[in-house]
DNA sequence: CCACCATGCAGAAACGTACCTCCTCACCAC
DNA sequence: GTGGTGAGGAGGTACGTTTCTGCATGGTGG
């Protein structure tokens, strides 16, 4: 019984195609592919038919045979027990968004596949590259990857010296720097902080420019730490932290809910905002433009951060690198609103605050 | 020049591991997957051999020869212009991530893909199956899917005559309907709708039962309507609603971020909340916990949506539904807060309430 | 002692594609 | 006539698995 005959029980493969249009599948794969030394009519013919049978190349074939996928992991870490943080924060879903959108527009895929999976669940799909986000230090399944000969690129600093493709990050602690000498200049006299007591680079890099800039300016740090991933620890340390009797008069909070849970405390303790109290948290969402007041947020910028991800592991699957790491620095962006200026800009057409002397 | 010997370039393959273990490839194959008829012994001396050599076997592979990748597609449809939508909302964000853990306990993986993407990019991937998350009227994507025989679930009541394998969604009409009751119970005399000028399902359904409750308690309907993608028109829509001649007492914004527009809004007149203006919004976002007031919110599940879909979905594609369609519909979930209600509950001084369980 | 069966394993055929190697013309210059 | 050349296309192999089929071997019942 022949082969090449029968019923195809599923697609038509490029078999049938070569079949149906009197050609070779050789000429169909050129064809297709636009490869070869084919005339225009041979070609328009073959794509005819390929058309008229509803032909799809199938992925895992082509796959197999050139060892590229078209896929990309996003790995996401996780905090504490949960079992999968991706976008906890509007960050990661805007980040996420945008590598999305950038590797789609080079013909590639995102697989989302959090860093914790075991192993069956990474060699179950063929990843030409992959996005690791925030990568705790010496991430076992980094340097997995980089032993199977994947490009990695991370979104942070890669701790451990792990032997990534390239990172692309935020320079963290000019970012905070920044943000604490705008709290002085607004007339912070003692600048709290409430960060996380996760590991992760950006909570590390943070904290302790916080630290420097304190050490710096001569002031005793003012600081509660709280586990970030869950959601109701943030709002009880941002009581605990305008509770304390050093109260701070300005306060950064890492983390996007921040800014709501200390708007909250502050309204529990009496506190104005910003007449007693300055804020600014880091935070991609738009909700703080329209609170009361007004929240300054910083922003990571991570749309450029997602782009520029992608572009790099990209380049350096298709070894358009130079071979040589990339490192890339995304500027950040102080988005100031009434919450971090004494003298609130321009207070709606609702009746003034009391006229607080400069 | 024999093929099968010469150093391996890549990874080391399962021919690889049968030479080494001294077995041929059928043992390899079968002992690391757990069939055939092999002593534990030789089972675990593959597996060790496997092991030392680093073995993983190719995903490509074994995806031609079985014909399962493993991948389930997650499709999101855009809205106007913006290329991809994506967790606009703390929504899609919630429930891509339910949808993420369930699949990946069930030894699935998610690919990300826009509904609006080039076929190039749909057959460059293997998928097993497809959630599609509001599909628009007989959306072209999902027919040729359907039509190619790949199950497709999706979120949302599939419109057009879609034939999908299955569908999950929220009984969007029962749960507008009694949040208007709870907004009359609380006094409204005169409420408003912040809603959406697109065509999707959910504003759809949500707009009309508005307008089928107005009818039945004889209210005029007083609404406004904007592009929902666009974050800075949900703010001016806001305004607009309240600057009527015929303004309402109560409103209710289909959007996640209505709440703090609508919120901005009443302060711009000079309306308080909930004295002047009874408010619900729907959203995933706990900010609305610590807004002042806090605002209640319509909850659609997302989590239980996505995790029913997924489900769904993978009982299709391993053949244990029954072969009709499924058709599944989640409970949503009022959570009050004071926005809502003209007594205000309790305006402590205590940390704000617990975990929102699911 | 032979037929029989279960056990343990090997051979080899696919899966559908891409691409390297070659073949066959027709045409042209010499 | 002959060799060269370039266009147009065919054949066949390899990618790395899974799995069907079959072949030994040793133990067991008749």
């Amino acid at each position: 019984m022949s082969r090449s005959t029968g019923r195809r029980l599923g697609r038509a493969g490029i078999r049938d195609v070569a079949a149906a249009a009197g050609v070779s599948i050789t000429t169909v794969s050129d064809a297709l592919n636009g490869k070869g030394r084919l005339p225009d009519a041979t070609r328009s013919h073959v794509r005819e038919v390929a058309d008229r049978l509803g032909y799809r190349p199938s992925a895992a074939a082509r796959t197999l045979r050139t060892g590229k996928s078209g896929l990309l992991g996003l790995t996401v870490t996780t905090y504490g027990d949960e079992p999968f943080t991706f976008t906890e924060f509007a960050y990661f879903a805007e980040m996420a968004r945008a590598a999305t959108s950038a590797a789609l527009a080079r013909g590639y895929a995102l697989v989302i596949l959090p860093a914790t999976s075991r192993h069956d669940v990474w060699s179950n799909v063929a990843l030409d590259g992959t996005v690791v986000i925030d990568p705790a230090d010496g991430d076992p399944v980094v340097t997995e990857l980089v032993r199977h000969g994947i490009p990695v690129v991370s979104d942070g600093r890669p701790g451990g010296a792990l032997p990534v493709t390239g990172w692309v990050d935020n320079d963290h602690e000019a970012a905070v720097l920044g943000l604490l000498d705008h709290l002085a200049d607004a007339g912070a006299r003692r600048i709290g902080l409430l960060t996380g007591n996760t590991t992760d680079t950006y909570t590390r890099l943070s904290t302790t420019a916080y630290l420097h800039w304190c050490e710096r300016v001569g002031q005793d740090p003012v600081y509660e730490s709280y586990p970030a991933h869950d959601p109701c620890a943030g709002a009880v340390a941002a009581d605990r932290l305008l509770a304390r009797p050093d109260r701070p008069d300005a306060v950064y909070g890492l983390f996007d809910p921040n800014g709501t849970d200390l708007l909250a405390a502050a309204r529990r303790y009496g506190l104005r905002v910003p007449e007693d109290l300055l804020l600014v948290c880091c935070s991609e969402s738009t909700l703080y433009a329209a609170t009361e007041p007004p929240v300054t947020t910083l922003s990571l910028k991570p749309r450029r951060i997602g782009t520029a991800v992608v572009q790099i592991l990209i380049d350096a699957i298709e070894g358009l690198d130079n071979g040589r790491p990339v490192e890339q620095v995304i500027p950040t962006d102080l988005i100031v609103r009434a919450s971090s200026q004494r003298r609130p800009p321009r207070t709606t057409v609702s009746p003034p605050r009391g006229p607080s002397g400069d």
